[in-house]
DNA sequence: TAATCAATGATAGTTTTGCTATTATTTTTG
DNA sequence: CAAAAATAATAGCAAAACTATCATTGATTA
């Protein structure tokens, strides 16, 4: 399978009814979902507002997803999906070292590519103040078992590889992939909302340098 | 201020329209509601199954609490107290290196005798599942500007001080404590529903164990 | 003991959300 | 062009999230 074919995130093709990528009232919906997410947070976001960003109406939306929660982990799946290509393509060459480090930043530094366009940095910050609404739910189990959070576990997979390539002695390789890339998520918001129970605020970089310590100084002594 | 004080949690004071612990239907509310955010999960829990469950009415229930999301703030309050009580017991004997151990044991292990009743156990499940749900919203601003997050930052800072006691040279206290702290919670989730992305599985006491280590690696050789 | 007041119960009602159904119209496709 | 699919337009329903009102009870106090 081929990078671009990736692009299309085949899981995604379950999680939404029909394909939003392949129509022009698709993309709107996922244009616009972007937008409302991040301004009105899940919780004020309705199918209705949507529609009306759109230009279309209530019962058009839902014949793309059946629910706000499967629009919301599309766009999730959508940001994971971005990151595990940005990952193939990116943290392949070099040593083990090297190919960790380039993963950490594009992990962690929001500043790349990728998020140079707005709905990128929308993206983003939908995934760190609402991703969890759609993981941490009873419907977990299920929804695991039909795939919806296999992209995410992808990722972390990856990035386990990369820790056993640099240190193979390593014991919690998963348990310290997820710490890094959910702690580094969870940052960002503190930074944003409650800055006295973090650093980042400091210094622009604070997330990026804190976690990349962390990381070697645990790989080093294993 | 004594420690049984801090049991009653000054903040909730505020987060509760009267104090449900001072009444007989107050506290049937929050043991029920503490059985019912773990059985059902926030998004299916209302007022009026608590209602039910108490044996009182909808109307009642709305006098004690302006809405689910402030009775949740209320039980996640009420477990970051009794957590602060705690460290505030427990590890303030011995040099630094034993405090920060006992304070890790405390946040990080769940057989403790805090946790030793079902309703214990079924608050830190509540915490590990729900609690970003009230964190993680657009209210969050006001929120902490009226305090609701104001005992989670206060443990966030008393743990900071025990590594700054250990460490004085840590740059990242804050960032370090946050993500062990919610690392923790986080690895339970992921054991029990994405057990492929976490290592805790294979042992009893991982998350520890793992964190622990963490911990003492970054500090070593700040 | 009687009067008072706060807490609760009982009941009803409003608005919004989440979702479904139906039919008409447009667009696409063979 | 005909058939099929997608979308628009509209309506409607059930439940959730509150709000309001008034009756009742039980405790407090004069």
């Amino acid at each position: 399978m081929n990078l671009i074919d990736r692009f299309q995130i085949p899981v995604l093709e379950q999680i939404a009814l029909r394909n939003p990528q392949a129509t022009s009232l698709g993309k709107r919906l996922i244009e616009n979902s972007i937008i409302l997410f991040d301004e009105l947070g899940f919780e004020q976001f309705t199918f209705k507002k949507l529609a009306q960003a759109a230009a279309t109406t209530e019962a058009s939306v839902y014949r793309y997803f059946s629910s706000k929660q499967k629009l919301l982990l599309y766009l999730v799946n959508w940001y994971w999906g971005r990151l595990e290509c940005r990952l193939l393509l990116e943290a392949q060459a070099g040593d083990p070292k090297e190919r960790l480090e380039t993963a950490l930043a594009i992990i962690i530094n929001p500043n790349s590519a990728d998020l140079s366009t707005a709905n990128e940095r929308r993206l983003q910050r939908i995934v760190i103040h609402e991703a969890p609404k759609v993981l941490l739910t009873k419907a977990v189990d299920n929804d695991h078992q039909t795939g919806y959070h296999q992209t995410y576990a992808d990722v972390v997979n990856f990035l386990a590889k990369l820790v056993l390539d640099y240190q193979p002695n390593c014991n919690f390789t998963q348990m310290l992939v997820t710490t890094i890339l959910e702690g580094s998520l969870q940052q960002r918001f503190f930074a944003q909302h409650l800055p006295e129970v973090t650093n980042c605020s400091e210094q622009e970089d604070a997330v990026y340098v804190f976690y990349k310590q962390l990381l070697f100084k645990y790989l080093h002594h294993e």
